[in-house]
DNA sequence: GCAAGAAAACTAATATCATTAGCTTTAAAT
DNA sequence: ATTTAAAGCTAATGATATTAGTTTTCTTGC
């Protein structure tokens, strides 16, 4: 029936992504995404109901992403807790520096809004969790998973805004801690 | 020789904090805050270029507080390290709680742009190196407050942002893992 | 083949901002 | 009183998100 589509969705929301990684947040105007889809951008509209779905939905795909790469990191990983968690700090961080721009949108959410539901989006998260009451035990492993997120997380944030400026090595740093981290929950549980 | 002066930088800074606080980020418009200071949106230039200069004095500001905060905190807690450590995390979410908005937009500098110089911001979070040096030596004590910091900037960031919504005590589970993290480091160092 | 219909994109118009240029008011100093 | 300069104001501009209404082009039923 329709007329030679052009856009999709998808296409739009990779768009984005390249674009905001290319130039940054600010730069991104619905006029310049859809001159990089050969549109103009009122048709934008028919596909998101203004720039801020349009941005909620770079956001779900990049959770979606760093989730699903964080599994398939663990799956990798020699079948050792350390190992596995270890090579979960380690892909979460190599995310977070492939795409700074749209990670750090991740959680800048000041406007809860439209958030995915628990159900779907913290099942994804169970296959991590798993890992972490092998270190812990099941009892502690929700509490152990959400320190271990917000130590990577927030390291990963300080370095990419720069807040790291007093030299040393970041990568060898983030190692450190991260074996921190591991042997304070092994300790409370030996 | 002027004319009544009816706004400053500090006033300026202190309103625009407000409005943010209380109406989120997309809310703030030089318009809305020249009204909320009863002058025009122009006269704002008299005292920043611009908003983007305006939102970094807001941010430095913040950054000072937050800083002199942990710094009190820790001259008043018990002296110990682990008392001032612990006093240093609780101070460093207690602030985030009570400015959400302002706190999240801390560490979302796309763009570096402005920013205190090395020396001078730097400087100031010694004190906070020295608790840590307490705990770890010398040699360690940047890696450990660099460690310590992620933590806490990381798990209040997905606090705010609503990432925890499987349950549990959230100020139970933040002192568990500052706890395990502690730990981890004097393992390491026994 | 051809006409109808609807999907997909387009043009034009509007409202909100940030920002700039240039003008006006007021108070202090002579 | 007059001058002067600071501090704020009005008016204009340009960018952008969004809405309304129009045009294009493919498919489908005759």
């Amino acid at each position: 029936m329709p007329y030679p589509t052009q856009i999709t969705p998808e296409t739009i929301v990779a768009k984005a992504r390249e674009l905001i990684e290319a130039e940054g947040i600010d730069q991104l105007s619905l006029g310049r995404l859809a001159a990089g889809l050969n549109v103009k951008a009122p048709s934008l509209y028919r596909y998101f109901n203004g720039k801020a779905e349009l941005l909620r939905a770079v956001n779900a795909e990049t959770s979606d992403i760093l989730i699903t790469s964080l599994s398939e990191a663990i799956r990798s990983a020699a079948p050792h807790e350390r190992a596995q968690i270890e090579a979960l700090a380690h892909t979460y961080r190599a995310f977070a520096h492939k795409y700074p721009v749209t990670y750090s949108r991740l959680f800048t959410n000041t406007t809860p809004e439209l958030r995915p539901d628990v159900p779907e989006t913290e099942l994804s998260v169970l296959p991590l969790q798993a890992v972490m009451a092998a270190l812990t035990g099941e009892a502690d492993s929700l509490p152990a998973l959400r320190g271990l997120l917000a130590l990577v997380h927030g390291y990963v944030t300080l370095e990419l805004n720069g807040q790291f400026r007093r030299g040393g090595d970041l990568d060898q740093t983030f190692a450190r801690i991260v074996e921190a981290f591991i042997n304070g929950w092994q300790l409370s549980n030996d």
